[in-house]
DNA sequence: CGCAGTGTTTTTGC
DNA sequence: AGCAAAAACACTGC
């Protein structure tokens, strides 16, 4: 389940914990993970080179190395990535791959082994970025440019649309429930429908949600945990998403769950019209 | 014990 | 074409 806010919260620990660090060994426990790649090329083109970077793209993970080479790493549903101090590998049944720098690392555990590690040059970076959509926390991300956006794909239901990622990157299940709760929206009503006043609702809840979803270190409902193993603390702020059958907190009916999609959705029937 | 539920993306089917 | 369903996998909870 990590969407954005996992992911950017990853993403920085990353950073801080890794930049400028060589990598020294990689181990694969599940070569399977590797996607367009043999798992020799892939230990000897990323072994020795220095992280000179960690970034999001949408909810992929970039790790930057020298030479122009990107490690990509995608979630997906169970990933996780989980650093370690010392000799201390955090290592465990679901660790597929183990990352090894001077006197500490990082495991890519997945459970469902949904996840998947690739490594790409500049020009194939750019072939598989270029598919999503814009980034929702973009300052150059504005409301016109929202409006836009929507009203090209106006015979689709608005929560599909969310998670779109090639219309917007970053969002799924967990954070568009919250963010269509906010604006006061009923997931499965069509673009095509949205009043101007809902549309600017919904663009609001997208970065307030988002960003107090990255204050709060991300949600953590099942498995995921951050860099350091902690859980992330906007479970506790969720208004909708998990809380069928029990009240909601600004009127007090009953908050239901449909199908929407394939995917579980979670609404208020009264605060969302 | 058995099976539905969990959620992301890609692939397949209608 | 365009959307819906299934598949990839493995555990939890009823």
């Amino acid at each position: 389940m990590p969407e954005l806010p996992e992911v950017e919260t990853i993403v920085r620990q990353l950073n801080s914990e890794l930049k400028g660090e060589t990598i020294e060994k990689v181990e694969l426990i599940s070569p399977g993970v590797l996607k367009d790649i043999e798992p020799a090329d892939f230990v000897n083109q990323v072994e020795g080179r220095k992280v000179l970077n960690v970034n999001r793209r949408g909810k992929l993970i970039l790790v930057e190395l020298e030479k122009d080479l990107t490690v990509l790493i995608h979630l997906r549903l169970t990933g996780k990535i989980v650093g370690f101090n010392g000799d201390r590998v955090k290592k465990d049944f679901s660790t597929r791959a183990i990352f090894y720098f001077k006197g500490k690392g990082f495991c890519f555990n997945d459970l469902r082994k949904f996840g998947s590690l690739c490594l790409v040059d500049l020009l194939e970076r750019e072939r598989i970025l270029s598919k999503l959509g814009p980034e929702p926390l973009d300052s150059t991300f504005g409301l016109e440019n929202f409006q836009s956006l929507l009203f090209s794909q106006g015979r689709k239901k608005v929560k599909p649309l969310l998670m779109d990622q090639s219309f917007l990157a970053g969002i799924g299940n967990i954070y568009a429930d919250e963010i269509l709760y906010f604006a006061g929206v009923k997931p499965d009503r069509f673009v095509f429908t949205l009043t101007p006043l809902e549309v600017r609702r919904i663009f609001e809840g997208i970065k307030k949600v988002l960003v107090e979803a990255i204050e709060a270190k991300g949600t953590s409902f099942r498995d995921y945990v951050d860099f350091s193993g902690k859980k992330g603390g906007y479970l506790y702020r969720l208004k909708v998403y998990r809380r069928s059958g029990e009240p909601c907190y600004n009127c007090g009916c009953l908050i239901k769950k449909m199908r929407l999609a394939g995917r579980s959705t979670h609404f208020c029937p009264s605060c969302q019209k």
